[in-house]
DNA sequence: TGTACATCAGTGAACGCGCGTTCACTGATGTAC
DNA sequence: TGTACATCAGTGAACGCGCGTTCACTGATGTAC
């Protein structure tokens, strides 16, 4: 019985026509940014990486900026994603913080270049990629509902003010983690109870 | 009456002998830094920015990595010193550290590109630059003995918690604004006012 | 069902570029006598 | 004080490299008839 050389599954062809190379484009993208950082992160390498030529991403993405973006804007998807998990079931408001920012931790730890690379300089002013500024805004809006839950009767400036001090302090203890500056471990589980003592230290999550 | 030729200040001297270049490069790789950022800024640009030939910066560091080290070096210098401005003459506990909050966000929203080079992924082990270990150490030792001196009667893992979380509210807030996630204002007033209202939130300083 | 053809998604060679670094050199400086 | 000479700190040309991107191309696929 042979093969067919037409395959039904293109994520499994392995011919000429790739199936879906801008997917694989991507997740070849994560792998190498992992091992080689931003600074050594090429196209050309990525198309390696892909086992394509070096134009083949042309047909996928406009430049190497825009694969860039994709590739960040996963990653905010996955930041979400990895807050609702550890949030997920909490009883009460501040609970529910506590697991929005072991979440946002645990994905800086188990991400550290994609992390980095999602608030490099290279998006700060991100007005090109729509999907990227929708879906940071998406984590961002995660925190500030959690923080809103956990002070009801509080003023629009409260929050605010509380919201921002959240994200800092979530944000900071992240980069910290990823720059070895703060030494939290080596497990997730590490990570996560080192998440609920700092966060602890915010009045937002009792 | 002419100019003599010869100089008696080394860094007023524009003739062959530079005088002072290794002092220079740092300056004018501060300057392209924050003009280019660290992905913009190459050995040869700072050389022009220098108006030295591209191969003058050998003469004094062995080689990019060494230049980088001596600028971030410079940066956490900077950053110690502005967190002793601001900390200057408080008379509470509670409001040093405060003001060395307020320093270190200040520092970073003056020198993002600096703040971002020293905490890169290019010395996130950096044992071969002693300089920059010592240098980085002593901002956060400030941090630290601030957070003590709030805190006398804890306990050795009560404070570094609270250490801990102090340096990443700090530091998260600093990297957010660089990022432009936050808009703490435009003017230094803006960030110690922010800084302020951010720091109240830990109980460690009141 | 078979065939002609348009379109899609690859290839590989080539472009120009700026980079880090090295090299042999040379002008300027400092010092021993 | 003047001179010979060692040393220092520059120069400019050159090296090889990997990069982003473009181009003409070609193999594979889908569709109209």
């Amino acid at each position: 019985m042979r093969m067919a050389t037409k395959q039904k599954n293109p994520s499994k062809s392995a011919g000429y026509h790739h199936g879906d190379l801008k997917r694989e484009l991507v997740t070849a993208g994560r792998r190498l940014l992992e091992k080689s950082g931003v600074e050594g992160l090429s196209l050309r390498g990525v198309a390696r990486e892909a086992g394509v030529s070096q134009a083949a991403p042309y047909h996928h993405f406009e430049d190497k900026d825009a694969l860039l973006a994709a590739i960040a804007a996963e990653g905010f998807a996955g930041l979400s994603s990895e807050m609702a998990k550890w949030s997920a079931g909490a009883d009460t408001a501040g609970a529910h913080m506590g697991g929005l920012g072991a979440g946002y931790i645990v994905f800086a730890f188990e991400n550290p270049e994609l992390f980095r690379l999602m608030h490099g300089p290279r998006f700060a002013v991100a007005d090109r990629y729509d999907d990227l500024l929708t879906v940071a805004a998406d984590s961002f809006n995660m925190l500030r509902d959690g923080v809103a839950a956990c002070r009801p009767g509080a003023s629009e400036k409260e929050i605010e003010i509380a919201c921002q001090a959240a994200w800092s302090l979530v944000h900071g203890a992240s980069m910290l983690i990823v720059d070895r500056r703060i030494d939290a471990g080596t497990t997730v589980d590490d990570i996560v109870t080192f998440a609920n003592q700092i966060t602890k230290q915010l009045p937002v999550s009792g």
